[in-house]
Parts: structure tokens; C-alpha cells; sequence
DNA sequence: GGTCGCTTGTGAAAGGCTTCACAAGGCCAA
DNA sequence: TTGGCCTTGTGAAGCCTTTCACAAGCGACC
């Protein structure tokens, strides 16, 4: 499939992948079968030119002169983005944030699984949210090891959630998803990703107070 | 404060900013007086000579030799990113993600208050949660025009968030966090940002199917 | 006061990502 | 078959971001 598979893959690239996606799947539910990467660059705010060149990295997939089939290209992103299985993950912290997850059901359509939730209060252990058991802090490597738990997403409150990164890498989970407001560290083989939602809010309150001089992606 | 107060600051430039400001804020919560280049990249994780080139961009604010006074250069920052002020917040959608952060009490400790929420469910319309009041949809508008909120939170269906994108836009709204899976179009003179944690796994399910061949961040 | 060690601020170099521009290929209609 | 139009895939150019490396400045200690 990918021509070269030792090219680095930038994050961006990545995620405009996703985007694409997401895309295209829309595209399926209305029926469409071919799309031009004008098409793409428009739906996903990006340029014909990106869209191309982030294909190119991995395979040729279009038809000069046609566009790109939006069945095989969907099918062809998801084996790239290993989407092409259904992802265990395990979900740390049943607060606000944590419950909030465990009810949204767009994780699920798009292939991640939550296979176990923990908190460290014990009235919530044993409970079942959402169809998610939800276990004791305690037994957090025991279960992640058992259900062979791949992905962790902390929703903790800040002051835990380096422990629980600690303890996720320790149990053989390769990659977490971070919602504490932290910056986390973890060995050299997981890849964390923080989405802090105040962070998001203070780029746009700069933007809106320095009058929008950020360079505009077209 | 800025030499130049027309240089175009990347994106990234800014999202590091805020990291750093998180970090600052933790340190004068310890008491700290004191910080380097080389600390707030350990930190924050990058490298020192970023987060010097980062500052420069604004002014300069450490002493050679001894580092940046951790209090002053907090406050610099949150002039820079416009967190001198509190920010008035519409928050659309009042569902699962909606309501967590309703009680998410970190956006209003970093000056982010929701002054209103919307959901078009009747059901929910005059509640009052989070101390917070529920209106109908259909008093978007009117509402954030009569509240002078500059802010607005998408956390609808994928379906209604171009609407309600055109409605805060038209209502004065200049910068929109979007919490709904899909790429949406605004004027010029708004800037939105989307957060969509279905998209982050799938970025995290990449690294973990190539093998890590993403360029880590030293 | 002088020296030593440490840290900032910053031009310059390096590296990476995006955009450009065009050859090659496909489709259709005449 | 030919011509016209459209779209992909891609080297090359351009632009932007990050990293490097070092002069200049500060503080502490002798």
C-alpha cells in the first residue's frame, strides 16, 4: 500500500487523514462515489494540492481525470490510520469529563471501544454507565493487562494524572489520550495527546484581542 | 509590549504560549520565583532555545543569567493572549458534552464564563445548571447580542453545527470552539477551532499501527 | 575589582511543510 | 480518431518553523 514505508508522517498530515475521513464517510452516507480532491480540499478546509500530496505519501489511489473513488479511498484511509480493527481502550477518571465520554456514542461508530472505566471514589465502583463497568483505581493494571488494553484516555483532575499516564504505560498501554490541563511525561514508546479545552479558548482569545493576525489557512 | 506589534504569530507559537502560562501559574502556585528557558521546556515539553525564540516574538523579559521572574512573566503572557479580562461565553447544546462543561469548573478559573446556554430540547429551556440558564434555540441571537458574549462553544449534533455556526456569527460571535465532528465555514472575520476527541484516537491509532515512525518532539 | 559559571536574546543555518506548476492520463463528444 | 476539458501525481520552489551557536549580560564569590 504505501510505496515507501519508512516516510515520516507529520502529525499534520495525520490528522487532515482523519479529517478526509470523516469526510468521506459522509460522502458514502450520501450516496456519492467519486470525488475530486477539490471537492475533498473544500469539505475539509484545506487546498486540492494538500489533499493530493498527503495521498502521494502513502499509494496513488485516483483516476486522472476522474477524481477519486469514495468507497476504495475510504477503505484505503482507514487501513492507513489502522482503523481497519476496533480499539480497546480504558478511561481513567468518571467525573464530569469521564461521564461525558462514557455516554458519547461517536467513539464507538468510529471504532474505539471503551472496555473499562476507573475512579478512584469508591461509590462509583461496580456501577455500570453507558454499559461500562467501572472498576476501583486500585485494579487499573490488572484490568488494562487483562482485556489487553491498548489505548488509556485520562479525564482525572490534574494532580493524578501523571501517576495514572505512569501506571497506563506500565500496564502496556501504547498511546493516552490526556484531558487533564498537564503536560505529561511518559517513556519513549507512548505517544500522549492532550486536549485541554480551556487552552483551545485562550488561542481564540488571542486571536480575537490581537485582531486576527494569525496567518489564515486559506 | 511587542516590539513590533505586527509580526504574525504561528499558530503553534501561541498554543505553546498557553502551555507555558499553565505552567507558569502551577510554579506560582509552588512558590517559585524563579524559572529558565531550560525548565519551562522541561515542563512544557520543547526545547529551551523554543521557548526563548517563543518570547522573543514579544519582547524580552528574563535576566541573563538568572531566568524569567516567574510573576512577571505570567502576567505578560496573559496580556499577550488577551486573559487580562474575563471572556462571556454562548454555550450550544446542552447534551452529554454540553453539560460537562457546564460543570467544568477549569474554564472559569482561566477566565472563561458560559453567560448562556441553548439546546433545543424544550425540555430543558428555563432550568438553571451549573448556575448557569438554559435557553430555547431559538433565542440564541437575541440573547448573545442583548449579553455582548464574543465567545461561542458548539457541542451539538454534527448536523446542526453549520447552522448554529451561521446564527453566533451573525449574532457577533468572532470565534467559535466546535466540539462537533465536522469542518465548518465561517466568515472571514470569525475563527473557529474543532476539537473532536474520535479524531485524536484516530491519530493515536495511526502511531500505534506504523510503528511510531512520527517525528517525535525530541 | 576580577573571574567564573550560567542564562538570555538572536542572527544564521537547517529542516520541514505547503504551494506551485505542469506532464501524463482519462473521459466524452463529434 | 481527434480535440477539448478535466484531474491526478509530483519535482521544484517558496515559505515558515525549529534548531544551532554564540555574543552579551548578570550574579556570586573570592
Amino acid at each position: 500500500m504505501s510505496p515507501s514505508g519508512q516516510r515520516r508522517i507529520s502529525e499534520s498530515t495525520v490528522r487532515r487523514l482523519s479529517v478526509y475521513l470523516r469526510f468521506l464517510r459522509e460522502l458514502t452516507r450520501q450516496g456519492r462515489e467519486l470525488v475530486s480532491s477539490r471537492q475533498l480540499a473544500r469539505g475539509c478546509g484545506t487546498t486540492p494540492a494538500q489533499v493530493r500530496k498527503d495521498l502521494s505519501l502513502f499509494g496513488s489511489f485516483g483516476k486522472r481525470g476522474r477524481g477519486y473513488t469514495v468507497d476504495e479511498l475510504r477503505r484505503t484511509l482507514e487501513g492507513i490510520l489502522g482503523l481497519g480493527r476496533r480499539w480497546r481502550v480504558a478511561l481513567v477518571g468518571v467525573g464530569k469529563i469521564g461521564s461525558a465520554l462514557l455516554g458519547y456514542q461517536d467513539l464507538a461508530r468510529r471504532g474505539f471501544d471503551i472496555a473499562a472505566a476507573f475512579d478512584s471514589d469508591p461509590a462509583k465502583t461496580g456501577q455500570v454507565v453507558s454499559g461500562v463497568r467501572l472498576y476501583s483505581a486500585e485494579r487499573l493494571t490488572e484490568v488494562v493487562r487483562m482485556q489487553h488494553i491498548e489505548l488509556g484516555i485520562i479525564a482525572t483532575p490534574p494532580e493524578s494524572a501523571q501517576a495514572v499516564a505512569d501506571e497506563l504505560a506500565g500496564a502496556g498501554v501504547g498511546a493516552i489520550l490526556n484531558f487533564a490541563p498537564v503536560e505529561i511525561d511518559v517513556p519513549d514508546n507512548v505517544t500522549v495527546r492532550t486536549m485541554d479545552v480551556a487552552l483551545e479558548l485562550e488561542g481564540l482569545s488571542f486571536v480575537l484581542t490581537s485582531g486576527d493576525r494569525m496567518p489564515s489557512r486559506k
